[in-house]
DNA sequence: GAATGTGAAGCTTTTCACAGCG
DNA sequence: CGCTGTGAAAAGCTTCACATTC
């Protein structure tokens, strides 16, 4: 039974709406690319499409950071890429633990993008004394009875749980306990937390049912279509993972 | 520049929202689990907090499905799972390939959830040479010459693309041009797919980055409240990351 | 009495379309 | 003249609250 459950007040966080935050690290990508390639402006239309949004919302989102573009121009893409990472908060530095390293936990820590944008892979832990002292990605991993030290010492307030589901709530909890107010959660639980304490999970097995689910639907469209020549006049379409809705948090 | 953009109709499926059906599989879940335990029946709010949502949604989602409680009494447990599996297109088996099977493929390819709900890995996809043969999760894998004839030899319609970005898009182009119609990238890109292909997108950093968002804004707020007990009456609340967009994570 | 199923209300998000600025 | 910024309309999703059914 969980215990705190989690609520939401679904607003908009400081002015800026919970959708729109969840495209920005999407526009930041891509304007990272086009900052590497010494691209000095962008249209609302190019960059639309490099993210795969379309242009409206874009605009959109951008007319909640405030008015950055140039009326006839685009975008000053170095000063867009400033905004943004100021806005998501990643002009500062963001010590991470993991918790669990097993095959995901090593995929996480060896997962380059961490580093790049303000991430930083302050600690391993491992309930297997056997783990131990042994390196991965280059990082000692340390016994989970120091979990409380290690995020103390690191002020670490962001947490990453790749444990199996039986320990997840557990390990949530002690997380929790040690000061940690964000978690990602790749364990297939729903994890109970109290407020002021965000959780966005990642869980490959719901993504794929949801594919399932669109798939069946495909399949049996084109049986009834006919059998036969279904498949020209179909505009089915897809984008990048719906996104749409959001996740949690919020002030009174 | 993006090829066939992929805008989305955007509209419910078969008229189930898509904010239902990225709901059902975590239903599931704790439907399984009750399954497991061997309770006959549970109620909207029982099953509603062993999900993580409220009462009233989750009894708005399965309006959709057809009316499958009973007033007075709630809903049975095993009815419940079969109606929603079968909704899913769970009650088939789902072919599924990996591609990159770097630190990420491997974890993938453990995954137990994987295998439990009608999906079962055909086959381990990798570029290099030197991984051919080699098992991994019992499973050899092969090498990306023979994807084309692996995906027809299958029956797959479902492929997770794991590799490094720069190798995304044209290992995503491959698996449409074989057959495959849904797609689940893990690697940090925005593919682009004709249309009648679905594509969801996993993706760490820009989850760590909605986090660090919300992180900094909590930090500001406690300043601005003024230094002490600003913790007491906080009441910010948080609910397990919605899902809906997402996005990407890759190997070495 | 208890708990579902659902119209209707309220929000949020997306899209449209165009005025306004460079 | 091109492209941004944004009111206003449309679509979608969530919550309310209660009639309905067992």
């Amino acid at each position: 039974m969980a215990t705190g459950r989690t609520h939401r007040p679904a607003t908009r966080s400081r002015g800026i709406p919970e959708a729109t935050v969840a495209r920005l690290p999407l526009y930041l990508r891509a304007l990272t690319a086009l900052s590497e390639r010494s691209v000095p402006t962008v249209s609302s239309e190019e960059l639309a499409a490099a993210a795969g949004v379309n242009s409206a919302k874009l605009r959109k989102d951008f007319s909640y950071l405030g008015s950055y573009g140039t009326r006839g121009v685009g975008y000053d893409v170095e000063y867009l890429v400033y905004q943004i990472s100021r806005e998501l908060g990643l002009t500062q530095d963001w010590p991470v633990v993991i918790v669990g390293i097993g095959n995901l936990g090593a995929a996480l820590a060896n997962y380059g993008g961490f580093a790049s944008r303000g991430f930083r892979v302050a600690a391993l832990i491992d309930a297997d004394p056997a783990m131990a002292g042994k390196p991965v990605a280059g990082i000692p991993v340390q016994h989970s009875d120091d979990l409380e030290r290690i995020i103390q010492d690191n002020g670490v307030s962001i947490g990453v749980i790749a444990t199996p589901a039986g320990a997840a709530q557990a390990v949530c909890d002690r997380l929790v306990a040690a000061g940690v107010t964000s978690i990602l959660n790749f364990a297939p639980t729903v994890l109970s937390v109290p407020d002021g304490v965000d959780v966005r999970k990642v869980d490959l097995s719901i993504e794929l049912q949801i594919l399932a689910f669109h798939e069946q639907r495909k399949a049996g469209e084109e049986a009834a279509a006919g059998g036969a020549q279904a498949t020209a006049a179909r505009s089915e379409s897809a984008d990048q993972g719906p996104d749409g809705d959001v996740p949690a948090v919020m002030p009174a």
